[in-house]
DNA sequence: AGCACGCCGACT
DNA sequence: GTCGGCGTGCTC
């Protein structure tokens, strides 16, 4: 009899034997359906083997072995064996949690075998003058033209409404669908649009990329805003691809960097391009993490899910922007996608560049001490860096947040006909408001948080947990009618523009006015066509656009993270103005960044006026030293939630117990509640651990797991965070 | 996570 | 006398 070893989706860290008769060393990786208790489950075969673990009796059969589906291999296990290790997450959840979800539940729908293709009439019509004047039916003509057919994934990435202009091409006798022909090697053709020419600095990281091409190799790829780091991954990706090997890229988050998704596409015009992000519907996930795996896609471009995606002719990975706190999860399974890559790069020696202008002080010390190579471009390609200048100012004495000099460069620009940005970390109108008689403040009975005023919809709202109520006529403790908002967002920005600027067209960009479906696509082409003079908005706009108009950019309320608990503020702080500093002057004029502050002596504004990362990094990294905080030493996060916050901190409390039990070398501090100590009704509480070594670190987490699973875990959920980015 | 089993309060 | 509260424990 043989068996199998399964993983499954329950929070326990062990794998289940069924008896599969005939199954082989071929069916690890796959799926299959098991009884689990009353019910059934999907899991995933991890190992076979001639013996149970456990005694024979106890081991039921499988129900079925899904052959026909795609299946994880030995080298996708391996990553996800890793990650489920080093992140002290059970292995079956880690795995399924890797298929998309789609695959986690019953038998998958078939994958799509229609494809379409141009009729004798299509073509004449295609080839001859437009003759329809719909957009997305002309994109789908010219994409059909190009090509023997489209798949019905590549008809969805011509646009979102692709599937309603191809019905109608359909119905008009231009476009036929028929069967998929047996093999999907069509994507294996790699053409290359022409590249532009490389600067000295960007062709020497190119050539030391692709040196190490079939070997592993960790590349730091240190560039300022504008020094055209997507060149150098452009080009690694291509020589990647004409070895015959997929390439992955990963980005923060891909619905706010469209650009990256265009350039790709456009240098690898007839390449698949396989895209798997959280936006994605369950349908489309499935049909690219299927392309993917198979090897039709040849580059895949996705957010931090896609480093568990299986790719068998995998050959490099590139990870954009690899600073950004999203490439780490924060909750369930904490992964960091970026250091993952670094792993899935090594076990299966290929290269991995990471790129940023700011790169996180983990991966600039791994540069340093050698474990990476760093590659620097110093310059920009086509564009002066911006001048940074900052605006003191005395908080209390402005008006509505703005300080004269920013006015009259605002003013100054308007007459130029030139962009600005206005940059304020913080949506609504006002982040609290107050009554100056009593103190009371609109504090969320959720949350350890206040509600923020949002006067456009005439709400109070918490930005944690979402509640919102009314906005109240009067003081509820005291009933003073005055109640006054308290500091600026940027609806308050946007209104106190409007008045200094009654001609100018101002446009507010942030999670608010942008939640509806192309709304932001919509807001770029504007900008794009300068229909807009003005834009206020929030991080949302630090991330990779180009807006070629825009001469001046102004930062306000970014002191608020100069002294922030968190010993990483500092670091994200400057990575941010940075890269929002970095929107202003990008085609042929140097743009003009100005900073409004409180505190213009501070460390963190000079280096960043001079433009100097290197030095910020390295007072950083001097105070990290010092203070033994990472990257000098490791860190782990036991996080425990209950319904009093004593709960919360007894039990972990009861964990540190069995902490120093365990290990005298890894320091665990004291529990403490969490930044946010409430949170939609619950109450969060939190133990640091510490160590200098990462292997002393791991042993004594694995060991601490297993403690703290025994017993009665009910009174306080918890869990594990390695390598937490929040404290 | 589910879904059982199990031992104590207010209802037909 | 039962319906049901959620505390503890197991699932190959």
């Amino acid at each position: 009899m043989t068996y199998v070893r399964v993983g499954l989706d329950v929070p326990v860290n062990q794998l289940f034997d069924y008896s599969a008769p005939d199954a082989t060393i071929e069916d690890v990786g796959r799926r299959v359906v098991v009884p689990f208790g009353k019910r059934s489950a999907i899991g995933v075969i991890v190992e076979v083997d001639a013996k149970p673990a456990v005694e024979a009796a106890r081991v039921k059969p499988v129900l079925a072995l899904l052959r026909d589906e795609p299946r994880f291999s030995s080298d996708d296990l391996r990553l996800l064996k890793f990650a489920a290790q080093y992140y002290q997450y059970p292995l079956g959840r880690a795995l399924v949690a890797a298929l998309p979800t789609r695959l986690r539940h019953e038998a998958a729908p078939p994958p799509s075998q229609r494809v379409y293709a141009l009729t004798a009439a299509g073509h004449a019509a295609a080839n001859g003058p437009p003759s329809v004047r719909a957009p997305v039916r002309l994109r789908l003509l010219t994409a059909l033209r190009g090509r023997p057919y489209l798949t019905a994934l590549e008809v969805n990435q011509v646009a979102p409404s692709a599937r309603a202009a191809l019905n109608a091409l359909i119905a008009c006798g231009w476009v036929e669908a028929r069967n998929a022909p047996e093999s999907a090697a069509q994507g294996l053709a790699t053409s290359v649009s022409a590249a532009p020419v490389l600067t000295s600095s960007q062709a020497a990281a190119l050539e030391a990329i692709s040196a190490k091409l079939g070997r592993y190799g960790a590349f730091l790829l240190h560039g300022v805003t504008g020094s055209g780091k997507t060149e150098v991954y452009l080009g690694a990706a291509a020589r990647a691809l004409q070895h015959g090997r997929q390439v992955l890229i990963l980005v923060p988050e891909i619905a706010l960097t469209p650009q990256l998704e265009a350039l790709v596409q456009a240098r690898f015009p007839g390449t698949v391009l396989a895209r798997l992000h959280s936006g994605l519907g369950e349908r489309e996930r499935l049909e690219n993490w299927r392309t993917a795996q198979s090897g039709a896609a040849r580059i895949v471009l996705g957010t931090r899910l896609a480093i568990f995606v299986p790719l068998p002719q995998l050959g490099l990975i590139v990870v954009d922007e690899e600073h950004d706190t999203s490439f780490k999860q924060t909750e369930g399974f904490c992964y960091c996608a970026r250091d993952l890559a670094v792993v899935r790069a090594s076990q299966r020696a290929l290269p991995v560049v990471l790129g940023s202008a700011t790169p996180a002080l983990e991966t600039y010390h791994n540069a340093q001490t050698g474990r990476y190579t760093l590659l620097e471009l110093p310059q920009r390609v086509n564009a002066r860096p911006p001048a940074i200048a900052l605006i003191p100012v005395n908080r209390a004495a402005l008006d509505e947040g703005l300080a004269p000099p920013l006015l009259a460069a605002v003013a100054a620009r308007l007459e130029q006909r030139e962009q600005t940005l206005i940059f304020i970390n913080r949506r609504g109108y006002a982040p609290v408001i107050m009554c100056h008689a009593c103190g009371w403040l609109s504090g969320c009975h959720r949350c350890s948080a206040q509600l923020v005023l949002h006067l456009a919809a005439r709400e109070l709202r918490c930005h944690h947990c979402g509640h919102c109520t009314g906005v109240p006529e009067a003081c509820p403790a005291c009933g003073n009618p005055a109640l006054a908002p308290v500091g600026q967002g940027t609806q308050r920005i946007e209104a106190a523009l409007a008045r200094h600027f009654p001609q100018a067209r101002i446009l507010r960009i942030d999670r608010d006015t942008t939640r509806r479906r192309q709304a932001w696509a919509g807001m770029r082409r504007r900008i794009q066509a300068r229909e807009v003079d003005v834009l206020v908005g929030t991080q949302m706009l630090a991330k990779g656009h180009d807006f070629p108009h825009l001469g001046l950019v102004g930062i306000l309320n970014a002191d608020g993270l100069l002294y922030s608990a968190d010993f990483r503020a500092s670091e994200r702080l400057f990575a941010l103005l940075t890269q929002v500093a970095g929107r202003a002057g990008r085609a042929n004029a140097p743009g003009e960044v100005l900073i409004q502050t409180e505190f213009p002596a501070h460390p963190l504004y000079t280096a960043l006026c001079s433009g100097s990362f290197a030095q910020f990094a390295h007072t950083l990294l001097t105070e990290r030293r010092a203070a033994r905080f990472p990257p000098y030493t490791h860190q782990a996060l036991l996080r425990a939630q209950a319904t009093r916050l004593e709960a919360a901190l007894a039990f972990l409390e009861s964990a540190k117990r069995i902490g120093l039990e365990l290990s005298k070398s890894v320091e665990l501090y004291d529990p403490v509640p969490a930044a946010i100590a409430r949170l939609a009704g619950r109450e969060r509480a939190q133990l640091l651990v510490q160590c200098a070594s990462r292997r002393v670190l791991q042993a004594f987490l694995e060991a601490w797991r297993a403690r703290l699973a025994v017993g009665r875990a009910s009174v306080a959920r918890w869990a594990l965070d390695v390598d937490p980015i929040e404290l």
